[in-house]
DNA sequence: CTGAAAGCGCTTACAG
DNA sequence: CTGAAAGCGCTTACAG
């Protein structure tokens, strides 16, 4: 029933050699054959079996792509970049949710290795130790963390974090809360020393730090009274799920958004022009992010790249909605 | 590098049949070799070359799930409830998006189908010729949408519409208004079918179609000008995308959601809990139809079941929030 | 420019 | 219970 190389052969009346060197090295056979057999074998169907293939080419032409969570629309997005780019580069993507357990990654990854060129590897939680491993056998991109002799892509957490800062500070603000996010996330680290640093350079503003929350809507409902005792007149939110919490607590403790105080996101995920007042946030190209991890890949895969490019840094953007506003006359003096 | 088949032959000092049976048929070969053999197979880190294996097979071991939008949670979270249930049966999963483009659909499925032992469909919007065409060429179930003759697993869409018609009703709305998604897709078919029947049979219940309109948020933006001018004391939309922008625009209108009217939705995503009001809506089990999915591939894939079992209905679930409420009472008489 | 042959890493009748 | 051999569908030196 499926048409192999034989069979395009025979229907032919060359050999496999030419079959196969007519449609992979077209340049090798002469025009007329050339022709006859791409012809005969568009009109049978044929499809080379890739795992035949790749056993004696030794490439498998699939990629693989670990993910923490399949469900957040996070990464929802980069496996859609990841995907165009890898189809329009005629690679075929494996597709693995770790459900952030790294116990779980480190299975996944090394299963995947064998049947997979290389991997993308979205692991904010794995360790330095665990990754490190799986990268010494397998051609591995970090996505959104770095480390040491591994290829990576990260976005500008510190850029956006400054951004932020200067957005509010512009406002008027000089008290600004941080409600982190989990203290293993890289991103987080990243954004709280942007923040922090932005704070120490410029005398009048403090930062004060919230704690630790879940990133998620519950995390921003936590966050919400301790950030109103704080005496902030803002709010930085480590992600746009825990600003999105912050705002409906608020909004419980009758505290409007933005009269009474700001909040501030991270990611833009298509939710937060959906929460009311929308959310002023950071904006992360996340299909972009994925397109250019492929890059990355088949860069170190096929070779391209001789110098080693240890990371790629992707600028984000500050996109200002109706969350912030200018700081309340009657706190001014606060500060 | 790679360890193979032969390595660990050599190192246990038997053949590589042997190794293979200790390996895949555990039963053929002596304990003490079999020990011997799984001992050195593990110590030295072999993994099969699962190409190599499903080239004599005939199973590549893997699954292909074709979507139309990997950003979409929706989507998403098929992927999560798929992927878990793969690995669980030992599947590896290749993942492409369509981005709802038909035509590349079917060139996505052929080339996956050489590849992998079965394919898992979303295509909401795939003609049923180009769907059949597919089918006969691959093992392929169809998720959300049926097709005479292949197996596929949708959500209980009548039912889910069912039941907000009775929550409606039991709240005392007699004219209800539904904002339709596309008509292109079966899910909205389902809904509409089930929503005009049930008014039909209940002799003072009145279904006012708004007409169609695309299922994102935007599209309940357009729809609530109509719907108020409808007259109807509740509306009925496509999804949770489309009930938030109804809310939204009704909110800029002046109208309260409950105390003026009613909004539903469908799907019950993460957003509809963090809109304001939160929105009465169906919940559809999306991880559970994920992994029902892979069971009816494997299902015939491996030949587990004799008689074909041509669709399988999952059960969807109402939840009430606070986007619906009581009929007020200035609007009891026009009913 | 083309074909015969070897071989990629495995599984599985077939003998013993 | 175990091994030698054939073969899955391809690619690629090696000859010619």
């Amino acid at each position: 029933m499926v048409v192999t190389i034989r069979d395009v052969a025979r229907a032919t009346g060359v050999s496999i050699s030419t079959v196969s060197r007519a449609l992979a090295n077209p340049e090798q056979v002469a025009e007329a054959t050339r022709v006859h057999v791409q012809e005969t074998a568009r009109t049978m169907g044929y499809r080379p079996n890739r795992a035949a293939r790749g056993l004696v080419t030794g490439r498998t032409g699939s990629i693989g792509l670990v993910v923490p969570d399949l469900e957040n629309p996070f990464f929802g997005s980069i496996c859609k970049g990841v995907q165009a780019r890898a189809r329009a580069a005629g690679y075929a993507v494996f597709i693995a949710d770790t459900d952030e357990d790294p116990l779980l990654e480190d299975e996944v990854v090394r299963g995947l290795t064998k049947q997979v060129d290389g991997v993308i590897l979205c692991s904010p939680r794995g360790s330095d130790e665990a990754v490190g491993r799986v990268a010494e056998d397998s051609s591995l991109v970090l996505v959104n963390r770095t480390l040491a002799g591994v290829p990576s892509i990260t976005f500008d957490n510190g850029g956006g974090a400054r951004a932020v800062m200067r957005h509010l500070v512009a406002l008027g603000h000089r008290t600004i809360a941080y409600a982190a996010g989990p203290i293993t996330s890289w991103s987080n680290r990243e954004r709280d020393t942007a923040l922090r640093d932005f704070a120490e350079q410029s005398n009048d503003v403090e930062l004060i730090e919230l704690g630790s929350f879940p990133p998620v809507f519950s995390g921003g409902t936590q966050a919400a009274d301790l950030a109103l005792a704080s005496g902030a007149t803002a709010i930085v939110a480590f992600n746009d799920l825990v600003a999105a919490g912050l705002v409906d607590r608020l909004r419980h403790r009758g505290i409007t958004v933005p009269t009474d105080i700001s909040v501030t996101g991270f990611d833009n995920v298509p939710m937060s022009t959906l929460v009311w007042p929308n959310l002023t946030t950071v904006d992360f190209p996340r299909i972009q992010m994925g397109r250019a991890s492929v890059d990355a890949l088949l860069d170190t895969v096929l070779g391209r790249r001789k110098e080693p490019r240890p990371n790629l840094e992707i600028p984000v953007e500050l996109v200002v909605r109706q969350s912030t506003g200018v700081l309340p006359a009657s706190r001014a003096a606060s500060a």
